[in-house]
DNA sequence: AATCCGTGGCT
DNA sequence: TAGCCAAGGAT
């Protein structure tokens, strides 16, 4: 796989800011906590303003973190930006102000789990590391296991696959690992592959077998209209783009929205518990007379 | 282990 | 059009 899967990355890969031979450890980890479970395209813009704004973790770590939250816009899962603010802190006070580059060591940062650790590591510094996303887990699944799609969550099998495949030369693990991902973010993607672009096509598991269609119990969908994710997305927004303290019956007036039902002032008590837990999580700071705000602010 | 946590483009 | 789903993490 390695013969071909390195030589079609080396001529499709898209050049992301993130993947320039100037930035730093910093710029990688920022971008690998937008980057989850969000599009690249979605990205971009706002790392590259993150970046300009805190080009350290100590920069970021003296702002507010309400101003994290803010500069962090509509890229989704906005706690993300919090920890984030958090890691930086902790890479300031614990680790001299530089990003480490121990797998073991970034796992311990806030936001950052088995996945982020790997690829820091690995695409950060160049060390070797089992880099294990939803792309990995696809391209591995069906070239491999001639799988439609993995299962619903990672394995041991899957993280034993993928570390078997790292190539043996430590300096080429890095890319491999990108190379995968890369593979399963343009070619081998989850709706409609475009397997006669794949260079693994000829050797495809999945392919070999007839391109099976996926098994076992369909993925449940995650709802939205009415959910506390809506409520505190709409909360959130309204606080976002305020540029001072928000009374309260402005939020009031945001929830509910036009399309949510509101039956028996349910809307209400439920707007009231989504504030409470983005107070209780440090997204939205209270302030007297009714008032709120992005923490800091 | 299952669920929660945003957002918006795509088919 | 309404799901589907995108470089996960925390609990």
């Amino acid at each position: 796989m390695h013969d071909r899967l390195l030589p079609w990355y080396a001529a499709h890969r898209r050049d992301l800011p993130w993947r320039a031979p100037e930035r730093s450890p910093w710029g990688v980890l920022v971008s690998e906590v937008m980057l989850q479970q969000t599009p690249v395209a979605r990205v971009l813009p706002v790392w590259e303003r993150w970046m300009s704004r805190w080009p350290t973790p100590s920069a970021l770590a003296a702002a507010p973190t309400g101003d994290a939250v803010r500069e962090w816009g509509r890229l989704g899962y906005p706690r993300r930006a919090l920890r984030l603010h958090a890691a930086a802190t902790a890479v300031r006070d614990a680790h001299d102000g530089q990003v480490p580059a121990d797998e073991a060591v970034l796992r311990t940062l806030p936001g950052v789990g088995d996945y982020t650790a790997a690829a820091v590591s690995a695409f950060a510094f160049g060390r070797r590391a089992t880099v294990v996303d939803t792309n990995v887990r696809r391209v591995q699944a069906r070239s491999v296991s001639g799988l439609a799609l993995p299962a619903p969550a990672l394995t041991r099998a899957e993280t034993a696959l993928a570390a078997r495949l790292l190539p043996e030369d430590d300096e080429q693990t890095a890319t491999w690992s990108v190379a995968v991902m890369e593979l399963g973010a343009l070619v081998c993607t989850a709706r409609a592959p475009r397997c006669s672009a794949c260079p693994l096509a000829d050797v495809c598991a999945w392919r070999a077998a007839g391109s099976p269609a996926p098994t076992g119990p369909p993925r449940r969908g995650q709802r939205w209209t009415g959910t506390d994710r809506q409520c505190r997305g709409t909360l959130l927004q309204v606080l976002r783009d305020s540029a001072g303290p928000v009374p309260a019956h402005r939020l009031q007036a945001a929830w509910p929205v036009p399309g949510v039902p509101d039956e028996q002032g349910q809307a209400a008590r439920q707007r009231e518990r989504c504030l409470d837990a983005l107070v209780a999580e440090g997204l939205v700071e209270p302030l007297p007379g009714a008032r709120f705000r992005l923490p800091g602010t």
